[in-house]
DNA sequence: CGGTATCCACATCGATACTG
DNA sequence: CAGTATCGATGTGGATACCG
């Protein structure tokens, strides 16, 4: 996922409000900080990976911890409950990956045939 | 999912533009007509369920078969590749059913909270 | 029955600028 | 660094009516 040329951007499948499944994850492998999640997240506003996170957040799937430094730090992790989210969405990344240049062509051929 | 109290319909986690995973899973059991796959998809205008379908088998998920007759009848079914997606979707349905009463009142607390 | 055609409300997403 | 504040474009989803 931080390769630009990943294909997680494009999947037609994404999750719910387009960047929750792909915060979720960025973090399998331990916590991050904002600006970390802003590099995979290509593209995505301070604003809506701030939306983003609250949602989750609200939701049980992340925690939220302000470390009162200068400057400041702050890092999102997943619960127990997001670990549980992290299988599915994974899942849905794996038939992605594999099934993407499928769909692609499929599309083009359907659009060549109107 | 053709239960009016389904959670299906409420999940935080709905695949890509909100219908195309229900979709999907409707038409595990074969093919569908367009009334009947309005049934469980509560709520969801002609014009939308259309959009979807298109867009389904634009990618190559599903195909479109229409028999001349009078009155006229059109079913969808799944192509392979969209059996493919099947199984990745039905694991975020799985996810749903069992842990979105744990979401639903980590939502709540979170807001009693504020 | 299986759609189209219009029109519109709303939410999302984003760009930009600014702050503790 | 980690956001917040504004504002605006966009487009998705929906209501309603009509057609072959």
């Amino acid at each position: 996922m931080f390769d630009p040329a990943c294909p997680s951007g494009v999947t037609p499948f994404r999750i719910g409000d387009k960047w929750a499944g792909m915060v979720v994850l960025c973090l399998e492998d331990g916590p991050r900080r904002f600006s970390e999640l802003q590099v995979p997240l290509r593209g995505v506003t301070p604003k809506v990976l701030t939306e983003t996170l609250r949602a989750l957040e609200r939701d049980g799937m992340i925690t939220r911890t302000a470390y009162p430094e200068i400057p400041p730090r702050v890092e999102y992790e997943l619960t127990p409950l997001g670990r549980t989210l992290f299988e599915p969405i994974a899942a849905c990344r794996e038939w992605a990956n594999e099934h993407l240049p499928t769909l692609l062509a499929a599309r083009e051929s359907f659009d060549r045939a109107r």
